[in-house]
DNA sequence: TCTCATAGTCTTCTTTCTAGACTAGATCGC
DNA sequence: GCGATCTAGTCTAGAAAGAAGACTATGAGA
C-alpha cells in the first residue's frame, strides 16, 4: 500500500503560508520595526533611535519591504528639511496580535533560555 | 561633555525580552526547524529534506543554537552509519503555541500580502 | 557664510551564507 | 579482498548580505 499522504512533494516554500510570510517578516528587524510602530506613527530617525542598533540602510530596506507588503504606510510631507512618517496599516496592526502572543511567551521564558545557554557554555 | 538627558539609555536589546528571544530564534531557519520538529523526532537528513532549501551548514548551526538555548534535545546513537535524532524539549514544545498563533494569522493574511506586493510591483 | 537638520543613497569593508568536496567506519555487492 | 555506500556532519572557497560612514539637496538660524 502506497503512502496515503501522496503529497505533491511541495516545493520548499510553495503552498506553505508560513513560508510566504517568513520570507518577508522572518527577520528580527521587521519584527522590531513593527513593534516600534505600535501605537503611533514615527519618522525615520525616530525609528533609528528607538531600535538603536539598526543601520540606516537596513531600516530603509526593511521599511520598503514592509510598505510593499502592506504592513506600513509611508507619508511624505514636502517640507524642508524633509519629513516622512511611517504608520501601521490595518494589516500591520492585525499582525501585532500574533506578535503579542510571541512577546507574551518570551517574557516568562526568556530566563529559561538564558539559563540553558549558560549551562551549555559551562559544559 | 556628557549627554544631559541622563536617561537609563537602555542598550538596544538589554532589558527587552523580545530582543533576547529574537536574537536567537528571530530568523526563518529556526522557526522552520522548530516547525519541522513538531510531532516527532527527526534525523539530520530528514530535516534537510523536509525544510528543503536549507544548507547543511545552516541546519547544523541552527540546530546547535536551538540545542544550546534549550529548545531541542540531540541524541546520538553510536552506530554505523551514525544516527542522530533531534526532538523538541518541553521549552521547545511550549514555543509552538505562540508560533501556531503566527501561522494561524499567516493563513488568512497570506493572500493580502501577495496582493499588496503585486500592486506595488505594478505601480 | 557656516552650520545644522532630515531621509535617504552610495561606497567600502566585514561578516555571513551557500554549494560542494571531504571524513570515518561498518556493511553490501562482486 | 576491493571498492562503493550509508550518515552526520566539517571544511573551504566563492557569493551575497550587512554595517559604518561619507555624501546629497534645501531651507533655517547664528
Amino acid at each position: 500500500m502506497p503512502k496515503e499522504t501522496d503529497e505533491p512533494k511541495q516545493q520548499p516554500g510553495a503552498g506553505c503560508p508560513i513560508r510566504g510570510v517568513l520570507d518577508r517578516i522572518g527577520d528580527q528587524w521587521s519584527l522590531l520595526t513593527l513593534e516600534a510602530l505600535e501605537g503611533e506613527k514615527k519618522r525615520f530617525n525616530e525609528l533609528m533611535r528607538e531600535i538603536g542598533d539598526i543601520s540606516k540602510q537596513m531600516l530603509s530596506k526593511t521599511l520598503k519591504h514592509l510598505e510593499q507588503d502592506g504592513f506600513v504606510r509611508r507619508t511624505v510631507y514636502p517640507e524642508v528639511p524633509p519629513r516622512v512618517e511611517y504608520e501601521l496599516t490595518e494589516l500591520g496592526r492585525s499582525f501585532l496580535i500574533p506578535m503579542k502572543t510571541l512577546i507574551g511567551w518570551a517574557e516568562p521564558n526568556h530566563a529559561a533560555i538564558t539559563i540553558a545557554r549558560q549551562r551549555h557554555e559551562d559544559a
